[in-house]
DNA sequence: TCATTTCTTGAGGTTACCTCATTATGAGGG
DNA sequence: CCCTCATAATGAGGTAACCTCAAGAAATGA
């Protein structure tokens, strides 16, 4: 193995986050989903239907991509798509009872993998990365490309 | 724009990366290389002439795909391969001059940008971030596919 | 009414990876 | 020497997760 070179805060960075998305790809195989899908899912569980816009801004991706993403979402029978009453151009977006069933095997899973990963660090550390996370994410609020900010 | 959700550990860390990884994007583009290619001109940079297979590790990517990075910057006369002398089905890659500004002029960029992007954070903050991303990177070693760890 | 904007999606593209099979070479045994 | 097995790189082909651009339908407002 070569050795750990000594690499810059946003290559380190990105070489953690690398890992950390190997590693959860292979956690949520056995639930045949992608971590993009998980994400999504999670999303939905936490906010309820939504629209496709908001999907897409919760995820910090372009509409077209949310789209996508619902798509698949959709042929796997984990959410279900139907008009917004309030605007006909709208499609809302929510979890199916199969949806909300995978959405929660995918929170345990990640939090299994999760937990595995950053167990490597002390309680402490956890809570000063979470607390750093949140300061960059504040920072730097969306950083979407169509970016509807 | 929809409140910052109160995310886990790893999905707060994929976000953030993404952000990153937009952002680098951008400060790369003016330089004709994409973030991928930026870190193997660093890794070259860093460690001298290699072979294919030696950089597929330091870039934690499958042989394969390093070969695809290599073609991609020897079109752009960034690097050069030759035989390697010891080993005839070996193939060793080197920087060319050109390729020796142009990671120059990464490093640069990166610099600046990575630098812009964790402003946000006090000094002390950086250090904390580095000092743990460094316990993460010790804690799990490879994590590469095809892996040869 | 008519221009403008908004919401979603079709069409097509990119990056950065992957696996599998192939070709060439190296290394060791008989 | 020949044969087998491992290793180095690459050709062929595929995937996930994004993107832009523009169309089509509906809302908004002068």
């Amino acid at each position: 193995m070569p050795d750990p070179d000594d690499l810059s805060l946003p290559e380190a960075f990105t070489t953690v986050a690398r890992t950390l998305h190997h590693r959860s790809a292979k956690a949520f195989a056995p639930l045949d989903v992608t971590p993009g899908q998980a994400r999504a899912l999670r999303v939905l569980t936490r906010h309820g239907e939504m629209r496709m816009s908001a999907l897409s801004e919760h995820l910090r991706i372009a509409p077209r991509s949310g789209t996508e993403v619902a798509d698949d979402l959709e042929r796997r029978g984990l959410v279900r798509r139907r008009p917004d009453p309030d605007d006909r151009r709208a499609v809302l977006v929510a979890l199916t009872a199969q949806g909300e069933q995978v959405s929660e095997q995918v929170r345990a899973a990640r939090s299994a993998e999760g937990d595995a990963y950053f167990a490597a660090l002390s309680d402490a550390d956890r809570q000063e990365l979470a607390r750093i996370l949140r300061v960059l994410r504040a920072a730097h609020p969306v950083g979407r490309p169509g970016g509807a900010g």
